[in-house]
DNA sequence: AAAACAATTTGGAATTGGTCTATACTGCAG
DNA sequence: CTGCAGTATAGACCAATTCCAAATTGTTTT
C-alpha cells in the first residue's frame, strides 16, 4: 500500500492524516505483517524519525477502532497489530513466537453456538498453536 | 476435585506436593473455572494463607509446562489459567473481560490447513470475541 | 542427629508493555 | 492576529510478571 493509498484510506475513515499517523500506517500496512507496538517503534526508529511512543500507542488504537488494522492477543505479553483486516486466521509458533496468516478459506467452522445472553458476535478466530519438532 | 486426587495428580505428573503447590491447586482445580494470578493470590490472603507471589507465578507455570493446567490469552494484560484441560473454547466479552468455555463439541471445524514446516501442532483453539448489545 | 546437598520459597527489586498527564505545537475559523 | 480544537510529546506512572539472592525445607550421607 503506498502513500496516496494511504491517505484514501484515512480520508474515507474521516481520519486526520498526521505526518505521524501517516508514518506508522507506512510501517504496518505496507504488506500483509503482524508487529507489536515496540516493533513499529523500533522501525521508526531506524529510518530517522522520531514519533514518540505515546503517539504510535494512540496511533495503533485509532487505527483499531476504525478497523483499519486488527490486534491479535497470540502472545501473552504484548499485542500484535495485523495489516489485513479481512478474517483470517493464524498459527502461532509458542517457542519462536512467529506469527503466520491462515486464509478464512482454508478453516471451515461447521457451527456455533448460541451466544450469551446480551452479547453479540464480534469475531471468531481460530488460533493453531504449532511448537517445532523436536529432532 | 479433592486433596487425595490432586496429589495422585502430581504424583502422576512427578511434581513434588509442597504445601503451597496444593494450596494453588485447591483452589485453581476445584471446578472448572478461569483464574488469573491475582485472583489466585486474592483468594489464598482471603483464607489466611500467605503464599508468596513469587512462588503462585511459579507453580502456575510449572502446572502448566506439565499440562494440568491451560493458559488462556484472550487479554492482553494478563493470563487466565483454565482448570480444564480439555479442549475446547471460549467466548471472550472484550467489555467486561469475562470468558466462557465453549464445549468441544460445540464447534466443528471442517478442514485444517497444512502446518509450517518442521512444527507440530499443539492446539486449535477458537476465540469468539463478544460485546454487549447496545441498549 | 549433624553435615551436606538439592529443591523450593520468599520479599523485594527489576523489567516490560502500556497508559496517563500536563505542556506544547499545529492548524484553521473568526 | 487570537482563540480554539485536535494532536503530539516527554516523562512519570502503573500493573502484571520475572528475576535474584537469601532463607527455608526436605532428603541423603555419614
Amino acid at each position: 500500500m503506498m502513500r496516496s493509498d494511504i491517505l484514501d484510506l484515512f480520508e474515507k475513515h474521516d481520519i486526520l492524516p498526521t505526518q505521524q499517523r501517516v508514518e506508522v500506517a507506512q510501517i504496518l500496512l505496507v504488506r500483509p505483517q503482524h508487529l507489536s507496538a515496540e516493533q513499529i517503534i523500533d522501525r521508526l526508529m531506524q529510518q530517522g524519525s522520531s514519533v514518540s511512543k505515546a503517539t504510535v500507542y494512540n496511533t495503533l488504537k485509532l487505527f483499531g477502532e476504525h478497523g483499519i488494522v486488527k490486534e491479535i492477543m497470540a502472545d501473552p505479553v504484548r499485542k500484535f497489530y495485523d495489516s489485513s483486516t479481512l478474517p483470517h486466521h493464524h498459527f502461532y509458533n509458542v517457542d519462536t513466537g512467529e506469527l503466520h496468516d491462515i486464509a478464512e478459506s482454508d478453516v471451515s467452522i461447521g457451527s456455533l453456538p448460541l451466544l450469551p445472553a446480551g452479547t453479540r458476535q464480534e469475531s471468531v478466530e481460530v488460533l493453531i498453536r504449532v511448537r517445532p519438532t523436536e529432532n
